[in-house]
DNA sequence: GCGACAG
DNA sequence: ATCTTGTCGC
């Protein structure tokens, strides 16, 4: 359980949404040395129905040691803000915030389908997630959004830095031999390599990170 | 004017 | 994200 969460008012107007994310973005706290490893991370992900404004988000906790499921938990509810490239968190974090809230597990730190600080204003969905929880928090997205980079060694664990504006945001990780990369970048309360190394330790033998595909397959089944 | 554009 | 079967490639 999240204890703490302050009520989440989400803006209306794209403006509004932006301002939001500047005064977000300045609580974001990236540490410069490496934090505690975390020991439970909650997966996290969002599903959409296609005719209709439904929608379902898990939160799944997965032991870091031994990859078990320790708590799943699933909420639905209705989309309230449209799909906007940059303010994605807007239209998901108010449902994730709920399955949050559903779980009774205390986890270590967040990980989020989409991105950290490699957004437009340093504010993805991670970043959110991140400060509005008080939690650490990690973005490892399917596709890319913002930032340059070298494209990555073709073997598992390769990386490349993300670099926009002169700074470097997170990493093009290859989860796989051969696979796409992913894009990685912090949240919150962690660093550029650390989560990259967090995200790889939990890919097994798949592209996504365990906790996020198996909260992929949890919200898209509660849409059945 | 022409792309790019998390989910 | 979602609608969807078979099929091309390793």
């Amino acid at each position: 359980m999240i204890s703490g969460v302050e009520r989440w008012r989400g803006p209306d107007t794209v403006a509004g949404a932006e301002a939001v994310q500047g005064e977000l973005a300045a609580r974001v706290e990236i540490p410069a040395g490496p934090v505690p490893p975390p020991r439970r991370v909650a997966g996290l992900d969002v599903s959409y129905r296609k005719d209709s404004d439904l929608v379902a988000a898990a939160a799944v906790v997965v032991d870091t040691r031994t990859l078990e499921v320790v708590e799943e938990a699933v909420v639905e509810g209705a989309a309230t803000f449209p799909y906007v490239p940059g303010l994605l968190a807007f239209r998901e974090v108010p449902m994730l915030l709920r399955a949050l809230d559903a779980l009774t597990t205390p986890v270590d730190l967040l990980l989020c389908d989409g991105q950290g600080l490699a957004h437009p204003r340093r504010c993805g969905v991670a970043c959110h997630l991140g400060v509005l929880t008080g939690l650490p928090a990690v973005g490892c997205a399917k596709n890319h959004l913002v930032g340059e980079h070298d494209e990555p060694g073709p073997r598992r664990g390769d990386r490349s830095a993300l670099v926009d504006g002169g700074d470097v945001l997170g990493c093009a990780l290859r989860t796989q031999d051969g696979v796409r990369p992913v894009y990685v970048s912090p949240g919150h309360r962690i660093g550029v390599d650390q989560a990259g190394d967090v995200v790889l330790g939990l890919c097994g033998t798949f592209r996504l990170p365990d906790p996020v595909r198996r909260a992929d397959h949890i919200s898209r089944r509660a849409l059945t």
